[in-house]
DNA sequence: TGTATATTAATTGTACACAATTTAATTGCC
DNA sequence: GGCAATTAAATTGTGTACAATTAATATACA
């Protein structure tokens, strides 16, 4: 018997399976708000800077433009942001919260105590997690 | 300012990022046996039982048929698998292993170590990510 | 200056994920 | 036995993910 290919001799498994636990346990917030847990944390970005590049929230959030762009006109759609090219240099996009987009952070304000409250973990085990989650982040080859 | 809506200060980001970047590290593994992640987490189910039904391996994989009816339909036409309706129960399909997807087995024995050496993680932060995502797992509400 | 190289988004194609609905088969109950 | 309720997969539709390619623009440098 292989016990290194069982199932739950894996880290990989619950790490994919918690992810999608966790972000499906965002849904019932997040549809009161219109948005998918991906262009929530689009959002999040935004709310923080006012406005960034394709490229540089690719960079910030792992993703490439192939999610990106179509993600991106969606909330174009959806009237919370704008795009527009660089006019120093007609390669780049940038991502502009609109003023819908803006006021939507007042009423996602309460999401991160909500989801706090699904977790079932310490605060110690959450910033014990959060650290190892990082390390594994940062320097997965 | 809200701290709260802080990308760096939400856990779910690390977790949605890092299990991107394990599944995505298994790639150039998976690519030898011409299988994705997820058709790899179910050979692993089938390499421990042989058969299993699709409502019992999404129950083991937290998954459901929209995602594994044209999985396992791929996983058959690769020739790894057969699919069968139970004689008793026409309802049920039940996945069998083919011997070819039985042979599998042997070229995949290397991949879990291969894979422990692209996490950087000690054993004792492993099995600490490890139970603490299975917490979440069993418990997220 | 002109051209090769590099950079940035967009596009194309494949494969998940999951909600919601549909279809077929089975079970429960009178 | 007959019909409502339940169950199991499949289907449909939307939205990620990501590799690979393309198109447009900018930069470097001979």
């Amino acid at each position: 018997m292989n016990e290194a290919l069982r199932l739950e001799n894996q880290l990989c498994f619950p790490l994919y399976a918690a992810a999608k636990a966790v972000t499906n346990s965002y849904k019932p917030f997040l549809e009161s708000i219109n948005l998918t847990y991906t262009q929530y944390i689009v959002m999040l970005v935004l709310w923080e800077k006012q406005n960034i590049t394709v490229k540089d929230l690719g960079a910030c959030l792992y993703l490439d433009s192939g999610t990106l762009t179509p993600l991106l006109k969606r909330l174009e759609a959806k009237g919370y942001i704008h795009r527009q090219r660089s006019p120093e240099d007609e390669r780049v996009v940038e991502i502009v919260l609109s003023s819908s987009g803006e006021g939507l952070r007042d009423k996602a304000r309460e999401i991160p105590k909500q989801m706090a409250q699904c977790l079932p973990l310490t605060d110690d085990e959450a910033s014990t997690l959060y650290r190892l989650l990082y390390k594994i982040l940062e320097q997965t080859c």
